[in-house]
RNA sequence: GGAGAGAUGGCCGAGUGGUCGAAGGCGCUCCCCUGCUAAGGGAGUAUGGGGUUUAUAGCCUCAUCGAGGGUUCGAAUCCCUCUCUCUCCGCCA
């Protein structure tokens, strides 16, 4: 959410930020909202004040004894009007908020405009794609023939979009997990967090899921009750119940910076992007992410950024798969986000890089609808920053490693910093 | 799931219709006093809005005592709904 004084004071530059990124602010309704809003409420304070007043008169009246009807008489219409101009100031307030949930944030200056991904700028390149002197597979190829992954079976349980891993490849899949845990626990000084997998609405509001993006959701109902508000939504990413963490607290400022990892399964109901990557792991209504938060100082944010990148690069540096990293262009980015590094991992049947992580700094976009501070020198409280990243997708990993280490007999390198979590062995191999 | 108790400011804890945004204590800040230390005296110490304003300064004002409704001229106090916490029982991984 923006502020709201930032659009009073400078809403034609806000406007203009803001259709950087394809967004179009709608000026008029604003103004004439904000105009009634000031009348209202300066209607609304007058009535209140007044019938403080006259209340606290009447209780010193009533302590001396004395009469009070003619007190009450003259105020006789008050409740009426004050009762029907703050039934007004709702609506009005109500009508602003549902505004103001709706506008995504403001891009930062150094964020390249643009439309869409076409426009994204590649800012460094890591690694070699390798050259194969076989004719490679796709992971789905590469995995079905291992007799490791199993979408047939997916379908049956659930449908499409899902899918099942056995064996040695359900085991890569959880080693790729713990490995990415341990990185960021023991070398890039996160603490690991346990956290819910149903989220509930205030905390998807926080973060900027709702109220825009509800169909990309699944909603949970308790014991079937549909014809209500679900209870519950799975989330679509741990940014949600990490960032969360610190909704409506005020956080000492000694322990900042809050670093924290999960893992997590997320949900996705996608409902947008059918018809793209239908085959294979790179689109599913559920895959497991670990995923990086940061909880900062307004004036870190930018270099928590640089950190929260380099963080989610050590593993595919650790893992020897060749990336890029792009800065998402203005009309590209999230919602919430001022500014977003992607990593792209280099598929070699694809022959292109693919998104594995996307790293924001939310500002305080989401501090301020989530209320989360921290209480500055002087000891006031102020909105903190909020950043996250995937550090990885771990789901897409998997299929970066079926793909960039295949073999020509059809088995699968395991990369040597997983030899530990797979009990030592060193390829997946057809039997 | 059943029975009961509770939710007040940074913390503890008063407060069952009026001058209560809230006693008292602790903590914290500033000042005074005391030749160190200890003790003592005084003042201050919530958050979010709105108006005014060059101003995140001042001043005026509104709201907030778990959340949301209601009664009333007036609600921390009365009524209703919900959430959460605690104790006991049941069930469960």
């Amino acid at each position: 959410m923006l502020e709201i004084q930032q659009l009073r004071n400078d809403l034609e530059n806000v406007s203009k930020t803001l259709a950087k990124r394809g967004f179009a602010f709608p000026v008029d309704a604003f103004n004439s909202l904000e105009a009634e809003r000031k009348t209202i409420q300066t209607l609304t304070q007058e009535l209140q004040a007044r019938r403080n007043t006259v209340s606290k008169q009447i209780g010193h009246a009533k302590s001396k004894g004395e009469d009070v009807s003619s007190i009450l008489a003259e105020i006789a219409n008050l409740g009426d009007d004050l009762k029907q101009a703050e039934t007004q100031l709702e609506q009005i307030q109500i009508k602003m908020q549902h505004m103001l949930l709706e506008v995504p944030n403001l891009p930062h200056e150094s964020v390249p405009e643009g439309k869409s991904e076409e426009d994204n700028i590649e800012i460094r390149r890591w690694g070699t794609p390798r050259n194969f002197d076989f004719k490679i597979k796709d992971h789905v190829s590469v995995g079905e023939d291992l007799g490791l992954l199993d979408f047939e079976t997916a379908v049956k349980l659930s449908g499409s979009r899902f899918n099942v891993m056995t064996g040695a490849l359900a085991r890569l899949h959880r080693a790729l997990a713990q490995f990415m845990l341990d990185t960021h626990t023991q070398e890039n000084g996160y603490t690991e967090v346990y956290v819910p997998y149903l989220i509930n609405s205030d905390s998807l509001r926080g973060t900027g899921q709702l109220p825009k993006f509800e169909e990309d959701l699944f909603a949970v109902y308790a014991g079937g009750h549909e014809d209500k508000a679900p209870n519950f939504h799975l989330i679509p990413t741990a940014e949600v119940p990490i960032t969360n963490m610190v909704r409506n607290e005020i956080v000492p400022l000694e322990q900042l910076p809050i670093k924290y990892v999960a893992h997590t399964p997320c949900f996705r109901s996608e409902a947008g992007s059918y018809g793209r990557d239908t085959r294979g792991l790179i689109r599913q209504h559920q895959f497991d992410k670990v995923e990086l938060v940061h909880i900062v100082h307004p004036e870190k944010s930018y270099d928590a950024l640089e950190q929260l990148i380099s963080h989610a690069e050590m593993i595919l540096q650790k893992l020897e798969l060749p990336y890029r990293i792009m800065t998402l262009c203005t009309g590209d980015m999230g919602f919430s986000a001022t500014k977003t590094y992607d990593i792209e991992v280099w598929l070699p049947a694809q022959s292109t890089y693919r998104e594995i992580s996307s790293c924001s700094n939310c500002e305080a976009f989401q501090a301020r609808r989530m209320q989360a501070r921290f209480r500055n020198t002087k000891g006031k409280p102020e909105l903190l920053h909020t950043l996250n990243g995937s550090g990885l997708a771990v789901g897409r990993t998997l299929v970066a490693i079926l793909e960039n280490c295949q073999n020509a007999d059809g088995s699968v390198s395991i990369p040597t910093t997983l030899r530990p979590y797979m009990g030592g062995i060193e390829k997946m191999s057809i039997l």
